[in-house]
DNA sequence: TAGTGGTCTAGACCACTCG
DNA sequence: GAGTGGTCTAGACCACTAT
């Protein structure tokens, strides 16, 4: 007997829904557990594959579960809180909230800089520039791909450096430049093949994307960022002093 | 003869979302107009339903296209720049823009703090609040769901006001608060049901939830707000001084 | 090699919108 | 009443992961 045959009202999609959300939420199912395969749910709950699939997409929506392509579905653990205005190291920021970090560098390219990039940076032409691209990690699961880039000219002889820790730091060690001015961007869209891949996301899929512009103490235009969140894994808060009252 | 005769390579998903894209981004669908159904679809590509509609999901994830419930499929206008710290009124950011905006106002409703509302205004027992639910369009799309809540106390008589002007104003005007200042949240997830029906969203389609709390200039927690925004009209865009450098 | 999700077929009925 | 997207069936093959 299929477990539907207690539904009293309501389309399968959200009894299914509803009732993992349940298990979820009560704790049967655990943060970072791995839910039953699709071919499992469908037969538990007597349906197809396609009615079981669009009730996990929707719980991925609401940030409830994820997936690593072809690997299978799992419980979202908690959300982390992050400011983009403050410059608080990643892995300081996550050891705050009793999380653990790991940075992994992916690679560098040395390019000139053109589209995105070149708008970012309020670039000219033939622009010489350095990308890092670096894959974190919070608790062991690959949340966050950022790219970073750097005017070269500002910074010569940094990619001897350690790339894995703090940029932050190393602009502040090695080329004493403070970042005074920030200007972000965040919006929803779906990733670009190559952060799907570093992800384990399938083509397509959702992403929270922030653009981050950095200036030095001096006013000029440091280095640019561009951050791709799994959206289920980050909540953005900003706490400020609004700036026309202060 | 199907359009997909001339496809070379990938997924048959790949190129209807690349040939969409393309028809979006040169102009051959402009904003706002309705796609052909996806049956209609369906048969141009020469394909099921269930593919065409996957392209389309994928395309509406990255916030190229939006659909109204039941009724259709539409190319997305350009997205609204909004910074959340900014007092700016709803329809001066949006005249801003040259865009035209759009309040009207759905119910009010009075309660005792409970559950999210309670948390997010740190309230004790039996707190009276009062709810004003709106709904705001630009260039008369239906794009964000509002939810304030104000404690009942400190807003006497706000209910006679008009509610579709800008609730900031009332407060300064009527009441002589200033907002000192603000906490925000920003969070993809999916819309809950009152609000993908007022938004036309058919049941766990993704939002982006902006949650805000207000203090007023005595430093007293004044009323927040939950802000629905439909994910592909909305770019959030901060532009903030370090406050530890400042 | 077995198992997973990703993609796809070829239909169907339903709830709702619109004219 | 015609047309739309929303939901659903009952399969299939493929690309990739894990072992």
């Amino acid at each position: 007997m299929s477990v539907t045959t207690t539904r009293q009202y309501g389309t399968q999609l959200t009894y299914i829904k509803q009732n993992l959300r349940e298990q979820i939420q009560a704790g049967v199912i655990h943060q970072g557990q791995k839910l039953p395969s699709e071919r499992e749910l469908s037969e538990l709950y007597g349906t197809t594959r396609i009615t079981v699939k669009d009730a996990l997409v929707s719980l991925e929506t609401e940030g409830l579960i994820y997936r690593e392509e072809r690997r299978g579905w799992y419980v979202s653990p908690e959300r982390i809180g992050y400011n983009p205005l403050s410059r608080t190291h990643f892995h300081q920021m996550i050891r705050e909230q009793d999380r653990t970090a790991d940075t992994r560098l992916i690679r560098v390219r040395n390019e000139v800089a053109s589209g995105e990039y070149a708008r970012a940076l309020d670039a000219g032409p033939m622009l010489p520039i350095h990308i890092i691209e670096r894959l974190r990690y919070i608790d062991g699961r690959a949340v966050l791909f950022v790219e970073n880039v750097l005017k070269a000219a500002l910074f010569e002889g940094i990619l001897t450096e350690d790339l894995t820790q703090s940029l932050t730091g190393i602009y502040r060690d090695k080329y004493h430049y403070e970042t005074k001015r920030s200007r972000f961007e965040v919006i929803p869209t779906s990733a670009p093949a190559h952060v799907a891949k570093a992800l384990n996301l399938a083509n397509g899929q959702p992403i929270l994307k922030i653009c981050r512009i950095n200036y030095k103490q001096d006013g000029e235009l440091m280095d640019c960022e561009f951050e791709y969140w799994r959206p289920d894994a980050v909540v953005i808060r900003i706490d400020s002093v609004d700036p026309a009252v202060r």
